[in-house]
This record gives structure tokens, C-alpha cells and sequence, in this order.
DNA sequence: AGCCTGACTCGGA
DNA sequence: CTCCGAGCCAGGC
């Protein structure tokens, strides 16, 4: 059970559908503040299932870059059937489809 | 063991 | 807005 994939993937499934989080919220909710990249990593181990990988994005709103593109292309779609909009650039506008995550205390 | 790579992020310049 | 450097962690060689 605590195994990091086992907690990231169960964080990623607490994502509502047509929201999407960023790896490093994946990476709170899963108790793993700052290891946002482990939850790419996890996430690059996936096979398959019930874990809606493609409502995760980078920080900046958009489709993490992929060493398939052809994957890319699926979650951008994936996203839009969910009514996830996609401005030019290809970003989400977190502000609108982004889950809200109390912020942690900000320690210098 | 060391070194490189990768679905990341943040603060500073 | 962009570019950099520093943290981060797991795997493969």
C-alpha cells in the first residue's frame, strides 16, 4: 500500500472528471510534496486501467512533452471530449479547468 | 559505484 | 515572456 505509484495513481483518480492537476498537485495529494517528477514517472509506467492519466498536465497548463507524440495527441483529445478547452498554444486555462488545492505553507 | 536520461517544478536573472 | 540552475527519483548501462 505504500508504494509511491500505488498512492499517486489512487491521487490521479481523485481527479473530477473535465479538471485536469498538475504533477506537482498529483504529487501533494499522493503525501509526496516536491517529487512531481516521480509522478511522471509513474504515470510513463501505466499500462492500463482506470487511472485517467491524461488530466494531468505540467505546471504551465499544457501537454507534457512525450517521447511518443502520438500520445500527446490522445490526451489533448481525451481532454476535449471531457470539455477541457485548449487555447492555441495548447494550454488549459487552470484557472478555469485546473483542481484547487489548499496551498501549502510556502517556507523560504 | 558513477553517469545519463526523463510525462517535473520553482525561484531568480 | 524566456533561460538557468538546483532539487527530485527510478532505471539502464
Amino acid at each position: 500500500v505504500t508504494g509511491a505509484y500505488e498512492r499517486i495513481y489512487e491521487a490521479v483518480r481523485r481527479i473530477p472528471r473535465g479538471r485536469v492537476a498538475t504533477y506537482g498537485q498529483v504529487a501533494e495529494l499522493a503525501g509526496l510534496p516536491g517529487r512531481a517528477r516521480q509522478v511522471g514517472y509513474a504515470l510513463a509506467a501505466l499500462r492500463e486501467g482506470d487511472v485517467p492519466w491524461h488530466r494531468v498536465v505540467n505546471a504551465r497548463g499544457c501537454v507534457s512533452a512525450r517521447s511518443d507524440p502520438t500520445f500527446e495527441e490522445l490526451q489533448r483529445r481525451l481532454l476535449r471530449r471531457e470539455g477541457v478547452a485548449l487555447d492555441r498554444a495548447g494550454r488549459v486555462a487552470l484557472s478555469r479547468h485546473g483542481v484547487r488545492l489548499r496551498r501549502r505553507a510556502r517556507l523560504a
